[in-house]
DNA sequence: TTGCGTGCAAAGGTTTTGCATGGCA
DNA sequence: TGCCATGCAAAACCTTTGCACGCAA
């Protein structure tokens, strides 16, 4: 990755992006957030900066449908061990869970013995409901 | 549903989507496939079409990215089925592999017992790369 | 000074919608 | 005849890109 300037747009996205490490983000999100902090940034420099994130991995992009707004997980520094678990994503809250235990092993290698399958983690994401959210 | 016409649009593009169970298809294959029956269909009327097929179940729509295009998965009478399993995308292929197992339970079972999680399958799909494309 | 970052406007791609017309049952 | 299906054009959305200017290092 090219030399990185500090630019107040990016400590700012980047300090949204890290206190949302358990939620989707999308760029509306960030949008909002900005404009509530009165901070001018254009779409294209929250574009711009977001991809540069997920070229290096720092960020993971997530695909939602045709004209939805795609939706970003920030990982950071923990970039390697989240592109070895699965996430689950609760559709109701927004909210992250991380597959971090055992039982992950089990699913990939039952999956790769089974039948012959390479999980790729970055972008498989399974949607669901958490417990808080079982109610509504 | 409301009660459905057949048309010659409607019966060719069902023709397709069930001639591709085991992959994932795009607006654009359809239309491709179309235009080489030789059959005039505007765009429009393949997505009311499909979201038709979507809101009764019997297809299921994956999403990809902000400018990239949805991918479709017929899963017709199987509909009771298939949204009771996950499925495996392989990305350089398009092949599903439907995770029909009894291993499947295990995974709903730990992520519901462990995790606190419901697992939403209609929407839910693990990005990898199958045992055919593992050389490439 | 160098070259990354930004705003603006325009374009690109996918999907939806309004409206009048066509066609199945 | 009644109602769904269709074509067409326009719009809505999300995202990317070109270009000139601004600004961090």
């Amino acid at each position: 990755m090219a030399k990185a300037y500090s630019t107040i747009s990016h400590i700012k996205i980047m300090k949204y992006l890290q206190d949302n490490v358990d939620r989707l983000v999308t760029v509306s999100d960030i949008e909002d957030y900005l404009k509530a902090e009165g901070i001018a940034v254009n779409n294209s420099t929250i574009y711009r900066f977001l991809n540069k994130l997920s070229d290096s991995g720092e960020l993971l992009k997530h695909n939602k449908s045709g004209n939805a707004m795609s939706e970003f997980q920030y990982v950071g520094s923990d970039s390697h061990d989240c592109h070895e678990h699965l996430h689950l994503h609760c559709i109701k809250c927004g909210r992250i869970i991380h597959l971090e235990c055992s039982f992950m092993n089990d699913i990939r290698t039952h999956i790769m013995n089974h039948h012959g399958f390479t999980i790729e983690c970055e972008n498989s994401v399974l949607y669901g409901v958490c417990e808080n959210c079982k109610g509504a």
